[in-house]
DNA sequence: TATGAATGAGGGTTCATTCAT
DNA sequence: CATGAATGAACCCTCATTCAT
């Protein structure tokens, strides 16, 4: 019974600190408040955890796992699939990942708030994570500037494009308070994401020679 | 002396606390730190700022200050620039301002922490710097996508030009670790903003009819 | 200009004290909410009164100067009064200045605070004020209970008349949670009034001898 | 061991509390005295009371407690006394439980304090201790004065005898300096009820009619 | 294995008072 | 004479952590 229970415990304290970790950050989230919401003691963290540092480091881990497990290297695309499909696909599901909420938000902050303030978690996270998505858009990239582009050139398109992306997972409280009837329904995500394929498909166009 | 000493008290600690609060955040951030770093009583605060949070707001007015300041609104460009040397001077303006470091960057680094928990005070900050940058950058691209552009056309290719500049400012952790190798001397911003601005001149050339 | 000023500032600050005393007791006032009901600055009150009990020690005996200007000895009676009369009016003018609001009713506030926690100011309260009223009762008790009467007896009946009609000043807030309906106005303080001299005349009827 | 110092904790707080508090009353102690005094963290309040406040409150209750536990509600009559053994009795007890010194004392000094300055604890007490005094007063008197009586006069008479034996606690610092000579001894205690018993029972005496 | 009472450092804030002006 | 900025002690409270059970 009780060793049922003590994975259980363990669980349930990285689901409720993901989610108190995501909400308030590492400094604001106190113990108190994951151990209550986990439904367990106040000294089952330094228990399992040893410190709040390390149920800390835990909960990024966790996190990716669980996003990886629903945003899988496989974007649902045909095999087939031409360059341009598969740029659209790749900002299409990405903005869907953003702007996403409940649990599946909790990644995203916690992200965000390494990019404020980095911890020792954050360059696991970049290798798991964040390299392989770069290549993944690096290559795309560089088929659509053709075979004379520099990779210099790759580089800075590529984050070109997941900037514009990402640029509504980061400044989201300025645009919601510059244009305050905008909601980011699945609607409005689609029209975002036509948008960012356009725009980004033109500037990548191969440039004529001469 | 004293009322010498007495404008300095509340300089000393508005210099103090941008420093800490850009270094640690609000939260983070102790009283007591930003007084001993201004050399001040712990009271002090209270006594000039009413509180913590009250001296918070005026570090944010205070950091905005500075940065117009050093940025005014005039880019240093020839009264008679054409829109595409507006741009360019826009990008580059806004990319130093992020890579800028020392005492400039306190602003940025507080505004990107309002950015994963904003406040109160980022209301007064988006009135007063962010719509003025974003009606700037809208009437270039305005100007560049030609009369036929929708107003949502207009302001999706501006936060589309905007996003590619933050970038470097909101993930600048990743980006360092993803390219180790990459330093943003002034030679490196250079390319980046004529990077920026081509891919963005290409992107919003007017489509041709038909 | 400002010599006027000067004794017009000591005066504000007895008036400000007495009322923030009376509403607060002597810790819980702030000499910062004294000063600014004052209309002064918040040194005054260390450079007239050299700190806050010396402030406090004034208002004591300035709320004991004006209840008296108010009271004076004689309560308004016939010279020729029979002694039951006396009494009656001495009830009643005790009853009406308990009972009295706004800055009148300061001085009993006061008063009562003195009686949980006395300062050194109480001594002179008693000699100049509480000791003549005692007088004064027992020499009523004294000719209400006759020549057979010991001093004993007279202080202790005459504790028992003074004991009724402040009993309303410092039970006020057990009474009117026990009898919420109870309105202490005027006809209410009139019923009472005759109560306490009926109930007390009826106590001090010399016992018949044998 | 722990276990034991476990539930001492608490109650050494609830002691030493009860002490300062009757002393100093609840503002000017300090949580600090308390802890000190009752040899706990000073953190050990917040824990086991929440706040400052909920301790108060609960030394209210355990005051009352101690002293209910030593003044039951039976005060030692016999089954079959009359009413005026009653009125004697309630008023020696009430007499004692006043002028008593030591922890007894603690629950009539946070009392007076009430009465100077209610708090939200009051109005439990009120309910649970004065209430049921008031009615067991009530109903002596009521006995005394006959079936003629009016509950206005029942509730009026009631309040002078209850008044006399208050007087003793609410004036004890102005009788002490009016009357230096006195001590209030077990003889002086007797005299004192024999005196507001004989009082009381003068004036409660039913009228002749006519 | 898991608990929860106890810890002590440190948090922001309020206060009466002082002192150079 | 009067000011008000500056002081530092003391306030209550919260926190992550520990340890005997």
């Amino acid at each position: 019974m009780k060793s049922v229970d003590q994975s259980n415990t363990r669980q349930q304290l990285l689901e409720a600190a993901a989610e108190v970790f995501a909400e308030r950050g590492f400094d604001a989230a106190t113990v108190r408040e994951i151990c209550d919401k986990a439904g367990t003691n106040i000294a089952s963290v330094n228990y399992h955890f040893r410190d709040k540092e390390g149920l800390y480091a835990e909960v990024l881990k966790y996190a990716l796992h669980r996003a990886n497990v629903k945003y899988p290297a496989a974007l649902g695309l045909k095999p087939r699939a031409t360059v341009e499909e598969r740029l659209r696909a790749f900002i299409r599901s990405f903005l869907l990942r953003i702007f996403e909420e409940g649990p599946q938000a909790w990644h995203g902050k916690l992200m965000l708030r390494e990019m404020v303030k980095p911890t020792a978690a954050l360059d696991a996270l970049v290798e798991a994570e964040i390299r392989p998505m770069a290549g993944q858009v690096q290559s795309i990239v560089r088929e659509l500037l053709g075979a004379r582009a520099t990779p210099a050139q790759v580089r800075l398109s590529a984050m070109s494009v997941v900037s514009q992306i990402l640029f509504y997972h980061h400044c989201r409280p300025v645009i919601t308070r510059i244009f305050p009837d905008l909601k980011f329904d699945a609607r409005e995500i689609d029209r975002l994401s036509e948008h960012i394929a356009e725009f980004s498909l033109a500037a990548l166009k191969p440039k004529r020679k001469g």
